[in-house]
DNA sequence: CCGGAAGTCAAGCGAGTGTTTTAATCAAGC
DNA sequence: GCTTGATTAAAACACTCGCTTGACTTCCGG
């Protein structure tokens, strides 16, 4: 309460010391939480690293839960809301039928600029929390759910006129494939793709800033995909991995796809 | 230590009492670890459900983390060696190249096997395990990154031959941007499509078994697209958006990427 | 029958957690 | 200076956690 002592305070020293105090307490448990992951943020940890006593976290949030929602709604919201922002202008300028790039785009840059290093601590407060959505409790499950269902339903209905020739559920399928495979990519920390383990695999590191271009490509390209392989793939097949013109490519994996939906996969 | 007293008793009863214990925790832990999530599996908990002893679990798994270690490697390793089977069986049969439908399905199949009801312990158990793997400490990540290592290495040597127009380092992105979108469809829960906050979206559910043709569709089609030639991508997305008087969007798509990198994406 | 291993059990330890309480400190307003 | 409200600090509270202990029961080979 008080609003007025509290805005003369804030209007004094831009920023009371209430109010560094609080910024300082989410900038140190995020940092916490990106680098050592979410298990090792206690109130105990956040306030030795903050130089702050127990009681301010739940002085100034209310309680630990409090805090671990605002830390993520100050990375996720912002993200959410450029991609919203990305897809409208996309409607504006093509005059309302945006195209397969533009939504993927839309969708994908937001998240890759977190790749930044000066964005690092919110790349990992995105992901982290993102990813464990899946393994979250109910109640963290749905509040994430609360901030990604006006992007969904925007990405959805766009998608839709971009790609008729796919059935809705199928579009909202490749919307959820299209996340799994923005948040690995967020999720690889810099300089993986040359870490140790891959190296067997890997002759040269990716060069700087073209992954995003790969990965709309990789997008686009899967989510135009027909539904039935029988139409593109075969063709796809043979122009790509087929030298001599050998017999198709039949293994045990293809017999079982080409029958489809039949065998219940 | 003494095996024949244990061989003998195993033999009498098709599992000694400690056996079936043993096997009753595993089992209990797996249920609460895919229902309840990790935090929600404690020893007691687990000793509670399985109507065994506090003292039980560490009298059989030494510690909580050897159960959870054992508990997943029960899952994800049979996983896996299908993985590697099925591709070793295209190899031979397609006489050293298999095709990418044929690596993509030998990756995605055995996974999606997971998602019949009858599997869903253990789809939670891979699901949270593999997608915590981002999230977990530095000891878990590395026993994850143990247990993949061979999967990865196989399929992305396998990838490099069936898309030589890629650079390796893009192959490999694309394998775990391929990851990525098998882990969400491995994440979704059967029905959640249909679920009350994706209604307006969809008007339909998925037809049952229709799923993992969609997705290997996705994966091929994306993996073999195109690297783009510049990383300049919202721009030429925005240029190309409007061939004139087309009308449709499928075909604006299509025209825009049947020319594959040429348009930069 | 008996010795001893295998298995079970209640009780508790020590460390850690989030949270609350109580009192002290600080900065302005009258 | 005194009052008042906003902070901060120290201590304790009320748990839960993984794990251990030591006694107890079961069961089988000899």
């Amino acid at each position: 309460m008080d609003q007025i002592a509290k805005a003369k305070r804030h209007r004094a020293s831009a920023g009371t010391p209430g109010e560094r105090a609080r910024t300082r307490i989410l900038d140190t448990a995020e940092a916490l939480f990106a680098n050592e992951g979410p298990a090792a943020v206690t109130l105990r940890s956040i306030a030795a690293a903050a130089d702050v006593n127990v009681a301010a976290v739940n002085y100034y949030f209310g309680s630990k839960d409090k805090l671990f929602e605002e830390m993520f709604v100050r990375r996720i919201v912002p993200l959410n809301e450029e991609r919203l922002a990305r897809l409208a202008a996309c409607v504006d300028v093509a005059d309302g039928a945006p195209t397969l790039v533009d939504i993927v785009t839309a969708y994908v840059i937001p998240a890759l600029q977190l790749t930044d290093v000066a964005n690092d601590s919110a790349r990992a407060i995105v992901v982290q929390y993102s990813l464990g959505r899946v393994l979250a409790t109910p109640e963290v499950n749905q509040m994430l759910a609360r901030y990604y269902a006006r992007v969904r339903e925007a990405f959805v209905a766009a998608l839709q006129r971009a790609v008729p020739h796919l059935a809705p559920h199928e579009v909202v399928w490749r919307y959820y494939w299209m996340g799994g495979s923005v948040m690995v990519a967020l999720a690889v920390p810099p300089g993986m793709i040359e870490a140790p383990d891959l190296a067997a695999a890997v002759v040269e590191p990716t060069p700087r800033g073209t992954m995003p271009a790969n990965l709309i490509a990789f997008l686009v390209q899967g989510i135009r995909a027909a539904s039935s392989v029988g139409t593109d793939l075969p063709d796809s097949a043979a122009t790509t991995a087929r030298p001599g013109g050998q017999g198709r490519g039949v293994g045990i994996a293809h017999v079982d796809f080409a029958r489809g939906g039949d065998v219940g996969l």
